[in-house]
DNA sequence: CCAGACTGTAACGGACCCGAAACAACCAGA
DNA sequence: TCTGGTTGTTTCGGGTCCGTTACAGTCTGG
């Protein structure tokens, strides 16, 4: 099932997209915080801050503050894993996934209207 | 030429090309930048200050500001206008060019492969 | 049981961004 | 000409994010 998508069909979805997320009334995140966001509702758990930040080529500390913030906005939840407890277990969230649903709809309709 | 992508699709797509933006080496743009920045290369000129606040619907410092970092990193450049020397009129670079197809690229290398 | 390795987080200094307001340059009509 | 409105920019106070470094809690093998 493949894409095949123009440079100008591209960058007008992209475009559009990013048109949307900046005139929305929330809080824009970031390029960072969306991958990590994206990361955590489209792998399989479980997933830890280590795992993140390799995963992300970024440091530790760039993960705990997204999740920082995230967190307050309720996108994700944090637990302390009972199995070995210097993990932290990153979380989904009824809020997240609305957001993220509301996000492939935009996508979804943008691409569609190419 | 309409282009269908389910829910998964969207989010997997853009999760992938968020990643890629975190992991490459240049600095990371922010949505607002690469909105402004595919906003001048997508659209007819001309472009100017005003005229990109209220696309966006942001406040003019706003673009200004992205213009300034953007200007460092050569990805936009601006330029007074002589017809009326109030307005200032943005305009593409080289560099600006190549940033955005490079990401034309990657956006639908992705989109290949779902 | 304890030293070392491993977790995630806090602290630091610097850079950037925000919106609101004030500002300087410029145009155009009375 | 000169005044009111328009442009883009700067300033202000407050916030977020960055990478590095240092830290505290937790496991684990000798």
């Amino acid at each position: 099932m493949s894409v095949a998508l123009s440079t100008a069909q591209s960058l007008t979805l992209w475009h559009d997209v990013a048109l949307a997320m900046v005139r929305d009334d929330e809080p824009d995140l970031s390029v960072r915080q969306v991958c990590i966001l994206l990361t955590i509702y489209l792998e399989a758990p479980p997933h830890t801050v280590r795992d993140l930040a390799k995963k992300l080529g970024v440091t530790k500390p760039v993960i705990t503050r997204a999740l920082d913030t995230m967190g307050k906005l309720e996108l994700v939840s944090r637990r302390r894993d009972d199995k070995d407890r210097r993990n932290v277990l990153i979380q989904r969230t009824v809020k997240g996934a609305l957001y993220l649903e509301r996000l492939a709809d935009t996508i979804g309709n943008h691409a569609k209207r190419l």
